[in-house]
Formats: C-alpha cells, sequence, structure tokens
RNA sequence: GGCCCCGUGGCUCAACUGUAUAGAGCAUCUGACUACGGAUCAGAAGGUUACAGGUUAGAAUCCUGUCGGGGUCACCA
C-alpha cells in the first residue's frame, strides 16, 4: 500500500469517529502540497466541513491531529484555509529513495500480459518529401509506441505507404513529359524531392492549361475536367490498374527512389517500423472484404453498381465503399489493410496515428470493421492530433510555405553545432563527436518542441524563430542529464562505492526530500501518459523534475558536503534523477548526451 | 447551415477527472561564477482565463447563450 492510499484509509477512519460521516475512499482527496505551501501532501477537508459543522480550519486541524496520532510517518501538519497540509517522515523519503534505487526497471510498468497493440503511423504519400506536419506524426507515433511498450504492451508499429492513385500519376506524367531523365543520381536531388519538383511541375502546367481553356470560353469545373494533362494522369492510373509493363515500371522506379527518400529522413529523425504496408498491395483486399459485407447484407449496392453503408441508424450518413465502376476509394483501403493485419497479427487494440481532421473517418471506420466482425474495430483508437500551423496560418504547398522536414532537421542540427561551438562547450572533442552531439542536441529540441504540447491540440510552429535551446525545451533536459553525469564521473573517480543503500536519520532539506516525492511519481506519469496518449504528460513531467533537481543543484553542494552519508545521499538521487531523465526522454524518442 | 474541436499575460505552452495567490518558458528589466558544467540559478514587471449568465462551500475547468478561430460534411487520399 502506497503512502497515498494509506493516509486516505486513516482520514476515512477519522472522518466517521469524528463525524459520524462514511465517504468512499475514492472520494478523499490527496495531493501533493502546492509548492508555495508547508508540507508533502495535502487533504483537502472542504467535503467534511459540512458534516463537521465546525470551520474547515479546525476541521483540518481536528483531522490532522488524529492523522498525526494514528500514522507515524507524519512528523507534523499545518492548517491553511480547508486545506491540511502534511509533513511526511525524512526517514520515509529516504527509504523511499532505496525502493527506487532497487527497483527492476524503475518507471516502466512491464507488469503486463504483453498482448499485441498495433501502432500505425506517418502513412505518407509518395508524391512528396515530408513536411513539418509529417514530424509531428512520426513523433508522436514512435513515442507512444515507446510509452505503451513501457507499459506492458508488446507494440507493432506499422506504416501503410500511400503509394497508388492519380496524386502518384500526376509526378510520373510530369516527369515522362518534362524530366529529360533526370534521376537522384543524376541531379543530386534526394529521390522523394526529386519526384516531388515533378509533382509540382504538374501542378504549374496543369494550372496554366485550365487557365487558357477558361479564356477560351470553358467553365471553371469543365476546363478543370477536360484540361489534356488530367486526362493523361488518369489514364496511367487505368493503366497502372491494368499493369501496363511501361507504366508499371516508371511507377517501381520513381516509387523506388521516393522510398529511399523515406528512409532516410525517418533515419535522420529517429522512428523505424516493425511492418510496412503498401496500398498498392492491399487495396485489393478491401474490395473484397466490401463484397463479403455486401453478401452479408452489412452493405447494399445501389442501382448504378456502386457498393454503400448505411450509417443513419447510427446517427452518421451513408458511406461510399466502391464506386460504381468497381474502383475503391480511401475507406475501402483501410477495410483491407485492416484484414490483412488481423490476419498477421493478434491484434488486440489498433492505434490509428492521424489528424485531426479525419475524426470522422474514423468514427465511420470504427464502425464498419466492428459490423464487418473485427474484435477491436469498435474499440480502435484514433489518435487524434492537432494540426501545426505556421504563424500566418495553415501550411500550405501552393504558396510554398510548407516547412520541409529534412530541411528543418538539418537546420537544427546546425544550429545545436553553432551554439556549441559558440558557448565552447566542446573544444576538447574530436569532429566526430561533436557532430553526434550536434545531432542528439538539435534533435532534441525539435522533439521536445514538439512533443511537450498537449497532441490533440493545434500548434504554432515558428520557423524563423527557430527553436530555442534555453528555458523548457529539449537541451534544457539533455544539459541537466550531461551535469549529472559530469558530477557521477567525478564520482567515479573518486572511487566512492556507489551500490549501498542510503542511510537513515539524515538532515534533509524540504527540497531534496520533494525531490525524492517527485522522482516517485515516474512509474505512475508513465501509466497516466499510456491512458492518456499524450507524450507531452512525460515532457511535462520530466521538466518539471530538472527544474527542481537545477534548483537544488545551484543551493546545494553535492561532492563538497562534509557530511559522507549526506553527501552519499546527494550523489544517489542526483544519479536515480539523471536515470529517469534518461528513460523519460527515451519514451519520447529523444537521446541524452554524457557531456554537451 | 449540420456536426466536432479550440479561445489562458506581447509570443509559445501548463493546469481542464472542480479546490489555496491561474503556473512555466521566450521576449523586457535587475542580480548571481576564486564553486560539482552559466545551454544554469534568483528577482521584477506582465492575466477580471473571449464575453454574458447559471450550478457549487469553491469554476480557466461543469451547463446555457453570444462572439471569434479551425476542422469536417468528396464517387481525393
Amino acid at each position: 500500500m502506497n503512502l497515498e492510499s494509506s493516509i486516505q484509509s486513516i482520514v476515512k477512519d477519522a472522518v466517521s469517529k469524528l463525524y459520524a460521516l462514511e465517504v468512499e475512499l475514492a472520494q478523499i482527496q490527496i495531493q501533493k502540497t502546492r509548492k508555495d505551501f508547508k508540507g508533502d501532501l495535502t487533504v483537502v477537508t472542504f467535503p467534511f466541513v459540512k458534516a463537521a459543522k465546525k470551520s474547515p480550519e479546525a476541521t483540518g486541524q481536528e483531522i490532522g491531529e488524529y492523522l498525526q496520532a494514528n500514522n507515524g510517518l507524519i512528523t507534523g501538519f499545518n492548517v491553511i484555509k480547508g486545506f491540511l497540509n502534511l509533513n511526511i517522515s525524512k526517514n520515509y523519503w529516504l527509504q523511499l529513495l532505496n525502493k527506487i534505487r532497487s527497483a527492476d526497471n524503475f518507471g516502466y510498468n512491464m507488469d503486463g500480459d504483453c498482448e499485441i497493440m498495433m501502432v500505425e503511423y506517418s502513412s505518407p504519400n509518395t508524391n512528396k518529401p515530408l513536411h513539418l506536419g509529417h514530424i509531428r506524426n512520426n513523433l508522436l507515433g514512435y513515442s507512444i509506441a515507446q510509452i505503451q511498450q513501457a507499459n506492458g504492451w508488446k507494440v507493432v508499429k506499422t506504416n501503410i505507404v500511400n503509394d497508388r492513385g492519380i496524386h502518384i500519376c500526376k509526378s510520373m506524367l510530369a516527369w515522362k513529359l518534362f524530366g529529360n531523365g533526370e534521376t537522384p543520381e543524376s541531379s543530386g536531388l534526394k529521390g522523394d524531392h526529386l519526384v516531388g519538383k515533378y509533382y509540382v511541375e504538374f501542378d504549374k502546367a496543369y494550372k496554366a492549361e485550365v487557365k487558357a481553356l477558361i479564356e477560351k470560353g470553358m467553365t471553371e469545373d469543365d476546363a478543370k475536367k477536360s484540361a489534356p494533362l488530367i486526362q493523361q494522369a488518369q489514364q496511367m492510373l487505368v493503366a497502372w490498374e491494368n499493369h501496363d509493363p511501361e507504366v508499371y515500371a516508371l511507377w517501381e522506379m520513381m516509387n523506388g527512389w521516393v522510398y529511399a527518400g523515406f528512409d532516410e529522413t525517418y533515419k535522420q529523425l529517429g522512428v523505424d517500423f516493425d511492418k510496412i504496408y503498401y496500398e498498392s498491395r492491399t487495396y485489393l483486399d478491401g474490395k473484397a472484404k466490401v463484397e463479403e459485407g455486401l453478401r452479408n447484407g452489412v452493405f447494399y449496392k445501389r442501382e448504378d453498381g456502386s457498393v454503400w453503408a448505411d450509417l443513419t441508424a447510427d446517427g452518421l450518413d451513408e458511406k461510399l465503399l466502391l464506386r460504381a465502376d468497381g474502383t475503391s476509394v480511401y475507406m475501402t483501403q483501410d477495410i483491407g489493410t485492416a484484414a490483412l493485419r488481423y490476419n498477421e497479427y493478434d491484434i488486440k487494440k489498433m492505434v490509428y496515428v492521424v489528424g485531426n481532421e479525419q475524426n470522422y473517418h474514423f468514427q465511420v471506420l470504427a464502425l464498419l470493421l466492428d459490423k464487418l466482425g473485427f474484435e477491436w474495430g469498435k474499440d480502435l483508437v484514433h489518435f487524434s492530433y492537432g494540426m501545426v500551423e505556421l504563424p500566418e496560418g495553415k501550411m500550405k504547398s501552393r504558396e510554398g510555405t510548407v516547412v520541409d522536414a529534412d530541411d528543418l532537421i538539418s537546420e537544427m542540427i546546425d544550429t545545436a553545432c553553432e551554439t556549441a561551438r559558440e558557448l565552447g562547450k566542446l573544444d576538447q572533442s574530436s569532429e566526430e563527436e561533436i557532430e553526434k552531439i550536434a545531432r542528439m542536441v538539435g534533435l532534441g529540441a525539435l522533439k521536445y518542441f514538439i512533443l511537450k504540447v498537449d497532441p490533440k491540440k493545434n500548434m504554432t510552429f515558428n520557423p524563423k524563430e527557430s527553436i530555442d535551446f534555453n528555458g523548457n525545451t529539449g537541451p534544457f533536459i539533455q544539459y541537466t542529464h550531461a551535469r549529472i553525469k559530469s558530477v557521477l564521473r567525478k564520482v567515479d573517480e573518486l572511487n566512492i562505492a556507489t551500490d549501498v543503500p542510503v542511510t537513515e536519520n539524515l538532515p534533509l532539506s524540504d527540497k531534496e526530500s520533494n525531490l525524492v516525492q517527485l522522482l516517485s511519481l515516474f512509474p505512475a506519469i508513465v501509466r497516466e501518459a499510456g491512458q492518456e496518449f499524450s507524450p507531452a504528460v512525460i515532457a511535462n513531467y520530466i521538466y518539471e523534475l530538472v527544474k527542481e533537481y537545477n534548483q537544488f543543484y545551484h543551493d546545494f553542494s553535492i561532492l563538497r558536503e562534509e557530511n559522507p552519508e549526506l553527501k552519499y545521499f546527494r550523489i544517489v538521487l542526483s544519479a536515480a534523477i539523471a536515470d529517469a531523465i534518461k528513460k523519460g526522454m527515451y519514451l519520447l524518442g529523444i537521446d541524452v548526451p554524457e557531456r554537451m
């Protein structure tokens, strides 16, 4: 039983004996005492004042006296308004630190039954390079996989690549028409950027055609449909579906360039996948599954031959699943991919990391999968995250306001490198080491910046101001870790044994016991982050821990402390905190350096 | 228009399973290295939590309405 629940039950006894009031344990609020008040834990006494028929202060006083008499760990208390602040014995915190140290993998809750959770994230189209929006997706997806793993799930990270469709044909067509055989090798351009370039070329040429047609008197709608380029692209899609050898070869070659480009970006970003699905191979399964649903009467066919799902009974609309010509739509493909995954893995929980503009889509998908008999369909998690906006609004590829992923990553690393040199931090390090650290710090800044924000919310990203390295940032946390490691290296040189428990009856300051208390919350935070699907919960916790530690570090000496046992306690505390920082950042997909 | 989400100091974010003086960081101003790492620490200034009602002992948080912003309502993915 932990301290909080034992206090809860004593409070229950107290109000029962003192005021003949029976309350549920869960209703008794115990919280960490707020910063500006004296104490470790706080009991909220307002719910009891009515029964007590006394002022909140008097009630708090009475309950406080009862608690102190009945729990040896409570060494004192004070009452402010209706808040009963309890002081907990310093020895309790010392013992707790020993427990934390000896805990097996402290912070991670690996006692689950290890069932499979599949996390789908990234899911790019193969017609243009990744941008800032994908970065948020990738970081969230990777981090949530790490977090769920730390909560006892066996996580399978997966990616569904949108490698077919009209958008790919546009790039292909433009390359064929204007490319002059340009390749990544011949131009030195990264594959995905090269293909993206032709996607833009297509758009330009297409718009020019449309404009010309409108000037000849055509309506805009007609012009858009009858422009030669779009018609050619559509023909190309049909040819692709019929496996026309020439088109297929072109498609394979250009997709190959894009994959190589994406792999590079993923590697830079430090994310990976256990299993990659390609839409070009799953869309046919979707059709099969829909036809099965049609036979079972789950879906129905209209006169023109198109297949629909009627969700009006569930408060939604009717949804198209197969076009009249038998070709599939987005939803069909998601059903197909689901079917394939369901056959390949014993999935207990399916998580889709997809932007919140698709909330409706996933609401529908959950219903459809359920109707089709997928056990996890109804409970699928749409990990819906907000958009990344620029100060001037949404990113728009047409207006060239898209922040490219590769550019951003390398800028971050460059900035980290410059900053390190300016500060003269790494004068003794080799070039290779500097590069390695700059990468960690630059990426750490980017990742933390994005992950510290509640994923559900839209966020603003200002590329000009770039990302700070001071304050509530990744580097701030990394710095603290490096600093502790530096102290620990000295400890090592001094040959201080660090494998024995800390002793009791030390004159701990409130700052120190508070740090132990904060540290002890780590496992609960990891659990909460898993339940809430929120890396931000971990990011904010680590920040708080680090901030507290830095204050301690500033105000107290570690190695110069004269009392050897207290000195040892501080070493152990620092090491435990460095460990928690590292583990927490690991869950965010952020590396922490030994020095920086 | 229907449905969904959001509105917190100049800026970026916390707190949103109700509870103390609404917390941080950036930017601004002022301090702290003969110290274990100054990418740090301390302090100042800056908010009637969009607005108006309601529920409550207690509301940024819950309810209703208004205003403002975003998303979605495709035989695009």
